[in-house]
RNA sequence: GGGCAGAUGGCCGAGUGGCUAAAGGCGACAGACUGUAAAUCUGUUCUCUCACGAGUACGGAGGUUCGAAUCCUUCUCUGCCCA
């Protein structure tokens, strides 16, 4: 893996500079430069091997002795464990994706696999309390939604040779029975080992203690491993870090019952550097599903990262080499205000997860609502407000408009605030905006002379969320 | 089965009869400053109400008292220790 390869981009490179010399002209030449900045910012760099680059992206956090070695010695088959508590992924899971993702891209074959089994346990990896189990109706669902989202982010194209699976580990263990496992798995591993465990021992010595069920998480996702080692000749596991605990179960397993070498990664955690959890905005998890959050609320989450967030972020959720990323970060750090780190970080990893389509409109709303923000509302024609993708939009009755309703009734008949209280505390705290002008009295009357176009209200909650009303 | 400790607002945590919608901190939201950053400063943070005010609330139920988060009884749950 570690010799260099021909390939198509160094081909298009030659090509180009064959153009160049066939036809030395200076309109050629301009774009002879655009062409190279692209082909410079979409290449990874060709001269490390996965784990260097995945180090060098700060994406691996803790690494078994040998790994590296497998990775470059043959095609090796890797697989990340996604617990479906949710129905759709959110862009914590993203980090893992990614894993499979370059792991794909660099030749080997990865193994997405959908906890339906270890989802109904529950991991107390990073957990402090005990929780409560899903139902399996629930869990069912889940299932196909985080299956559904997985397929898209992998080449599952079945003539690859490193063609992307999929496995639920509850097709190996609706039919195991308890004193199988007891047997077969549960005599490998001494009580004693899985103890020492780090998200055990917090369980043991925090105040709340664990029952027995996710005692044995450990247990479960091991015999995965080591189910995926015999079937599918999966010799590597990666995930977060709070899964090295259950992992190295996993190998240990494969060591004593098949007497196998299996390997394992992890990734850091990530995290904000003012500390707070990476993922949350103001509406809660910002998930992958674009009905769950809309491509324009997922672009800006990315937009808002802090400097030193972007600079860290960048390197794990893209795919731009080491040299692009470089330059980006020296430009940055010369013009900070123009935030190129945070706008190619959005644009990348919308594009990603959401396509083009998805980004171009992101981007068309955004650049509608912040790039003029002076602009008078007025300015904004039809096309704009009914263009605006990913914006919250909610009908409202004209004649009420018509006939004139205090600001406070507006806004909670909206469903824009929850109730008349909070509408007039976030008045009273200067918060509130109708058409880009700030409402500081809460008696204020809205009537038709309000209305854009004489159907539509923009009014903006803080800063950045945008609710678009339209009267019919 | 027995003993001990505990359960307070999103979280941590003070409060041991009226001054308690409950200190303080964290978190969250908003404002100012800025770059839709960070840091800092300011405000808000149980629910409803334009407001006066009303309602609900210190694990559940019952009791003592003019008055209970605070005292008593009982139940539930959690942790620790002993069998």
């Amino acid at each position: 893996m570690e010799a260099k390869r021909p390939t198509i981009e160094n081909e298009l490179f030659r090509n180009i500079l064959h153009q160049m010399a066939a036809f030395p002209i200076l309109p050629y030449f301009c774009n002879f430069f655009a062409v190279i900045t692209a082909y410079k910012l979409k290449i990874t760099d060709l001269e490390m091997n996965l784990i260097e680059e995945l180090r060098w992206r700060g994406m691996i956090q803790d690494i078994m002795p040998g790994t590296e070695e497998q990775l470059n010695k043959e095609m090796t088959s890797a697989y990340i464990g996604f617990d479906p508590t949710a129905d759709s992924l959110h862009i914590g899971s993203l980090v893992p994706i990614l894993l499979l993702v370059h792991l794909q891209k660099a030749g080997h074959k990865p193994y997405a696999l959908v906890g339906g089994a270890t989802g109904m346990v529950g991991d107390p990896s990073g957990k402090s309390e005990e929780r409560n189990l899903l139902s399996e109706e629930v869990l069912k669902h889940n299932q196909e939604g985080v299956k559904k989202q997985l397929m898209q982010y992998l080449d599952f194209t079945p003539s690859l040779k490193n063609a992307a699976e999929m496995v639920n580990n509850y097709d190996w263990f609706k039919d195991f029975t308890f004193l199988d496992f007891i047997r077969d798995v549960g005599k490998h591993i001494t009580v004693n080992y899985m103890m020492s465990k780090d998200s055990v021992k917090k369980r043991l010595e925090g105040e709340t203690g664990m029952s027995f069920t996710e005692f044995t998480y450990q247990l479960v996702q091991g015999y995965d491993f080591y189910w995926l080692y015999q079937h599918k000749n999966c010799k590597l596991q990666m995930g977060g870090s709070d899964q090295w605990g259950n992992i190295v179960t996993g190998t240990e397993l494969i060591r004593r019952k098949a007497g196998g070498e299996a390997f394992a990664f992890t990734c850091p955690l990530i995290t904000k550097a003012d500390g707070g959890k990476f993922g949350k905005t103001e509406s809660g998890n910002v998930w992958l599903d674009p009905l769950r959050t809309t491509p324009y609320q997922f672009y800006q989450f990315w937009l808002n990262a802090s400097d030193v967030d972007a600079e860290k972020w960048i390197k794990i959720f893209t795919f731009l080499s080491k040299d692009a990323i470089d330059m980006l970060i020296d430009e940055h750090k010369m013009n900070p205000a123009a935030r190129v780190l945070q706008k190619t970080l959005a644009q990348e990893i919308t594009a990603f997860v959401h396509g083009n389509a998805a980004l171009a409109e992101a981007i068309a709303t955004t650049e509608k609502l912040f790039e003029n923000q002076s602009a008078p509302a007025e300015s904004l024609s039809v096309e704009d407000l009914e263009g605006m993708e990913g914006v919250v939009k909610s009908a409202f009755l004209k004649e009420k408009i018509t006939a004139g309703i205090d600001v406070v009734s507006f806004l909670a008949e909206t469903n824009i605030f929850p109730s008349k209280g909070e509408a007039k505390k976030m008045i009273q705290g200067g918060g509130l905006s109708i058409n880009r002008k700030k409402i500081d009295t809460p008696q204020l009357m809205i009537d038709d002379s309000f209305l854009l176009h004489e159907k539509y209200l923009l009014v903006q909650k803080g800063k950045k969320n945008y609710y678009l009303i339209v009267c019919n």
